[in-house]
DNA sequence: ACATCTATGTGG
DNA sequence: CACATAGATGTT
């Protein structure tokens, strides 16, 4: 129904409610809430029975029904979802294979939608006068010390909290109640907005010289800001080259004019050090949205952004929703990144989000990378994204040099696989020599990946998931790195009783041990995500290594990206292989960005870096590619192959997966379905039957996956809602589905 | 999600 | 027949 401009108020609000049914419902507005009612107010209807909160999507001054229910209430005062971003959310909607619903959950944060954290009011007691307050306390001192203590306080510190008077000043609210009852104070709700920077004091920064590279970029970036219709631009800048300046200047330019801007950055990138640089250059003006802050921070940072008194948002996947009215820029840093895409519904990749909302609202993208995904530079080769370069580091850095060892034959030369090879062991003794700190790195955590009867054979098996257990020597106990369960470690086989135990395969813990034998001088420091479980551990570990009172830091992909040590000049690659084998299409691009990022920690400083890359395929073709830090042969090589074999960017995926915890069923449901959508897609879309996943069963239940490729996904996609909403399913069995899958798995 | 309606099944 | 129970339908 298109909205009539006439000059008659509109009385019908269209309102998609609180769960998933995907469907409008008119409602009308009484007179007294007309003017508080917009397109995008959380309002509160009732519905069937109950009552529901529901979203505004359209007005009007006629409907289809005949009896239409009043609203009941509006929720805060102003709309909570822009107008453009509700359309971002239907154009996800449509896109994924969602509901609305679904969308508008990440539009809006929980504590905003759910209401119940509201801007924090704590008791501000005041003096009611300032003149007369020695004597009144003189006077009360008698029968009431503390209440005199308390006026006393007030004179000297001025109006204070009353938190702050019974914490600090060890008093009671009592006493304050009967200065309260004697007008001697008033007590009164004062808002108090958290700052989760009060801890740290940030240092200003000044804009800093360009180098003749940077200027070049920046000029791209003003070319890309005044055309008609803004631009998306992908920044391939080799570590190193000095992105995030770019990232700076672009930003200032956009605040210039009053515009807002958005910087993505991988979670496990968003450390204090990156908050820092933004901080420092912008202060007060940035607000900063991660998965550490609390509810109340949460809520705080969120209506900031939305009452329009911070221009800039740096955060993880989901502060590309920030409620912004002007938006002149996003930008999305380490766009190759995996993390960008959520992985549960709605299963959007914020990277492509960015680039949809950056049209929407004519909003410039810059997307970052040293390692561009193939998607972004194949969009390059399409002339739908401007390449911007960098291939210098800034101060003339040399990129590390790097070399493989090929760990089949160090295996042979010793009798034996070897963990660390002898190349690496003298290098690290080098490094070690010299006062400087190595980081290796393997991505894969525990101590051994499987538990091994060598009599009978008995592998440790988790009970709901169909996955080895990982041995983790710290606590001696099996555990499943799906679904958590863990147990002691057995002493002898469940199965025959036999003592012979071996535990095989890699894992961090493993390392750590192996190298703390080979470099008992060292201090060793692991960092993965069985170390970093306090709040701060992470921050504390960084904060370590760089105080220099750690020498070799071991690590899972968490060491892998964005880090800074100027005195590191070695890097490990413990075993290159590991995702390089991964049974996927994309096992290559992702070992080349892996590789390349991690030899990126290397050699920041004065020193130049150097990178061992252990594998049992040295002559693998991804690895040459990685070695030379050549990503254009890389792409040039793996484009061709996905030309070949018609596998994305070439063609687009969509994944359905049918899980329940009868696998007979599943099984069965993902036949019916395969059958079924023959029916609704066309001939352009290529299926593949239903099969098992990789990991067959995870947390009790089974999954089974139909793939699905088409040139065209949005075509494909709005094929699938249709079919998934008239295909009859047993209610044990859920079906979800995944456009532009990252993983196969 | 939840209430309500409808078609079908079961006992004896 | 009464009653139970699974599945479909509707909520403005």
């Amino acid at each position: 129904m298109t909205q009539s401009s006439t000059s008659s108020p509109l009385h019908i609000a269209r309102v998609v409610v609180n769960l998933s049914l995907d469907r409008l419902f008119d409602y009308h507005i009484p007179d007294s809430l007309q003017d508080q009612v917009h397109i995008g107010s959380m309002v509160v209807v009732p519905f069937g029975q109950s009552t529901r909160n529901a979203y505004v999507m359209e007005l009007g001054n006629h409907s289809e029904f005949g009896e239409l229910k009043d609203i009941t209430s509006v929720v805060g005062d102003r709309a909570l979802i822009t107008e453009k971003l509700l359309e971002l959310g239907d154009w996800m909607a449509d896109y994924y294979c969602c509901t609305r619903e679904q969308c508008i959950q990440v539009l809006l944060p929980a504590v905003i939608r759910s209401q119940k954290v509201k801007k924090k009011k704590r008791k501000l007691v005041t003096l009611t006068s300032v003149k007369t307050v020695e004597d009144d306390a003189e006077r009360i001192k008698v029968r009431a010390p503390k209440q005199a203590d308390i006026l006393i306080i007030l004179k000297t510190h001025g109006p204070t909290f009353l938190s702050d008077l019974t914490r600090k000043w060890n008093l009671s609210a009592s006493a304050v109640k009967g200065l309260e009852a004697k007008s001697l104070v008033i007590v009164e709700d004062e808002t108090d907005e958290r700052n989760p920077f009060d801890q740290f004091n940030v240092l200003p920064s000044e804009p800093l010289a360009l180098t003749s590279e940077q200027t070049i970029v920046m000029e791209q970036v003003r070319a890309a800001v005044n055309a008609e219709q803004r631009q998306t631009i992908l920044l391939w800048g080799v570590t190193g080259s000095g992105k995030t300046e770019i990232y700076l200047q672009a930003i200032a330019m956009r605040l210039a004019e009053g515009e807002e801007s958005i910087v993505l950055v991988p979670e496990i990138a968003l450390t204090p050090q990156t908050v820092e640089r933004f901080r420092s250059r912008f202060g007060d003006q940035v607000s900063v949205m991660h998965s550490q802050l609390s509810d109340g921070e949460r809520f705080d940072e969120w209506t900031k952004i939305n009452e329009g008194r911070v221009k800039i948002v740096v955060g993880a996947r989901s502060a590309l929703f920030a409620p912004f009215r002007n938006l002149g820029l996003i930008i999305v840093d380490e766009e190759h990144e995996g993390s960008y895409k959520q992985d549960k519904v709605p299963r959007y990749h914020a990277r492509d989000i960015a680039v949809v909302r950056g049209k929407k609202e004519n909003a410039a993208v810059i997307l970052g990378s040293a390692t561009p995904s193939l998607e972004s530079f194949y969009n390059v080769t399409q002339k739908k994204y401007v390449l911007s370069r960098m291939m210098k580091r800034v101060d003339d850095q040399k990129m590390p040099a790097m070399e493989v060892v090929d760990m089949a034959g160090e295996a042979a030369a010793h009798g034996q696989p070897q963990i660390i090879s002898s190349r690496l062991i003298s290098e690290t003794r080098k490094a070690l020599d010299n006062g400087e700190q190595a980081i290796f790195f393997l991505n894969r955590r525990g101590y051994a990946t499987h538990m091994q009867c060598l009599k009978c054979n008995f592998i440790a098996e988790c009970k709901n998931c169909s996955m080895n257990m990982t041995y983790h020597k710290k606590d001696d106990i099996l555990t499943c790195h799906i679904c958590g369960e863990s147990q002691k470690a057995p002493t002898s086989c469940p199965e025959c009783r036999d003592p012979e135990i071996k535990f095989g395969g890699l894992g961090t813990q493993k390392i750590e041990a192996v190298v703390k034998g080979i470099f008992s001088d060292a201090r060793v420091l692991r960092m993965d995500s069985d170390t970093m479980t306090r709040k701060d551990s992470y921050r504390d570990a960084l904060g370590a290594f760089r105080a220099g009172s750690v020498d070799i830091l071991i690590g899972t992909q968490m060491i892998a990206k964005g880090l800074h040590f100027p005195n590191v000049t070695l890097v490990g690659i413990i075993f290159a292989d590991l995702s390089l084998n991964m049974p996927d299409f994309r096992a290559g691009e992702r070992t080349f960005q892996l590789l390349v990022q991690v030899a990126g920690r290397a050699g920041r400083g004065e020193l130049p870096g150097k990178v061992v890359v252990q594998t049992y395929t040295p002559f693998h073709s991804v690895i040459g590619h990685a070695l030379k830090q050549d990503y254009q042969g890389f792409y040039d090589e793996e484009i061709e192959a996905r030309k070949l074999l018609n596998m994305p960017p070439f063609s687009r995926m969509a994944i359905v997966q049918f899980r329940g915890e009868s696998q007979s069923l599943v099984h069965d449901h993902s036949q019916a379905f395969h059958e079924f959508i023959q029916h609704y897609v066309s001939d352009h879309c290529t299926l593949i039957p239903p099969l098992p996943c990789t990991i067959l069963k995870k947390r009790g239940k089974f999954f089974y996956q139909i793939m699905m490729y088409s040139e065209n996904i949005q075509q494909l996609s709005r094929s699938l809602k249709r079919a998934i909403t008239d295909f009859k399913c047993h209610r044990d069995v859920a079906i979800s589905v995944d456009i532009d899958p990252l993983s196969m798995l």
